[in-house]
DNA sequence: GACAATGTTACAGT
DNA sequence: CACTGTAACATTGT
């Protein structure tokens, strides 16, 4: 479940490994992230861009699998391997990048606290957690961080924006900063498929707090950690400690 | 064979 | 129109 934090680390490996090798004719001249979806720059201006979304990996030199979709190859032979189980992920190349960068909402690492305190003003009647990961609100959390950072921030996921008290906000916004960047620190979080670029693991499930953790004891006060479904989606919270 | 996983989108309702 | 909620869709392993 590649979010925010598991694309960042492809992005961050890859950019070492194939800034200014070629693809047929085109040099790669970098790459960048937005919300969740991976942008490789080419020199001549057209991009190659790739959603993950449930069980995309992207391998640089790594072997193919049954999971193979599609295998890049350089012009210096190495490779870098698209695999997905599920075929939710796509790529496709783009001439230009705007369309994506502009159908989004902010990075959430690149906002203060007055543009974050705005935003929620806009959705008064929104939940919490469903806002957190719709993509148009704030862009690149998901389901296991939303829960992660709601609970850091001891905010039930079904409170509605507007009943959120400063402090509360201010701890969302402190949280998404610490979770995300604790996670892309710990090469993100492999639940199932995910791997970084070297096809290695991501080491943050460790330190998962509630995400699938329903029926165990919270870290905090020992209460039963409990799994809703809210906006059709499962979150997973401390029912004593998330008010 | 039903179900769950999740990001995205279409659409219904307020 | 703006916002919110729900369902459907993509697919496959359990």
């Amino acid at each position: 479940m590649p979010e925010l934090p598991e694309v960042e680390t492809i992005r961050r490996q890859l950019q070492k490994k194939i800034v200014g090798r070629v693809i047929g004719g085109r040099k790669v001249i970098g790459l960048r992230r937005r919300a969740k979806i991976l942008i490789i720059d080419f020199e001549n201006g057209a991009s190659l861009i790739f959603h993950l979304k449930l069980t995309g990996q992207l391998i640089f030199n790594g072997k193919p699998s049954q999971y193979t979709r599609k295998v890049f190859i350089f012009d210096d032979g190495s490779k870098l391997i698209f695999n997905d189980a599920r075929k939710f992920g796509w790529w496709k190349e783009v001439k230009e990048t705007k369309k994506i960068e502009k159908g989004f909402g902010p990075e959430p690492l690149e906002i203060d606290l007055e543009t974050f305190k705005n935003l929620l003003i806009k959705r008064p009647n929104a939940k919490i957690k469903p806002l957190l990961m719709d993509q148009k609100f704030i862009a690149g959390i998901g389901n296991i961080y939303s829960d992660e950072i709601l609970y850091a921030a001891k905010v039930h996921p079904s409170r509605r924006a507007k009943t959120l008290k400063d402090k509360e906000i201010e701890q969302i916004f402190q949280n998404i900063r610490k979770i995300l960047d604790e996670a892309i620190k710990y090469q993100g979080s492999s639940v199932e498929y995910y791997v970084d670029a070297c096809g290695k693991k991501g080491n943050f499930v460790k330190y998962h707090k509630v995400y699938q953790k329903e029926g165990q004891k919270c870290s905090r006060c020992g209460a039963i950690i409990k799994k809703l479904k809210i906006g059709g989606r499962s979150a997973h919270f401390c029912p004593n400690c998330q008010k």
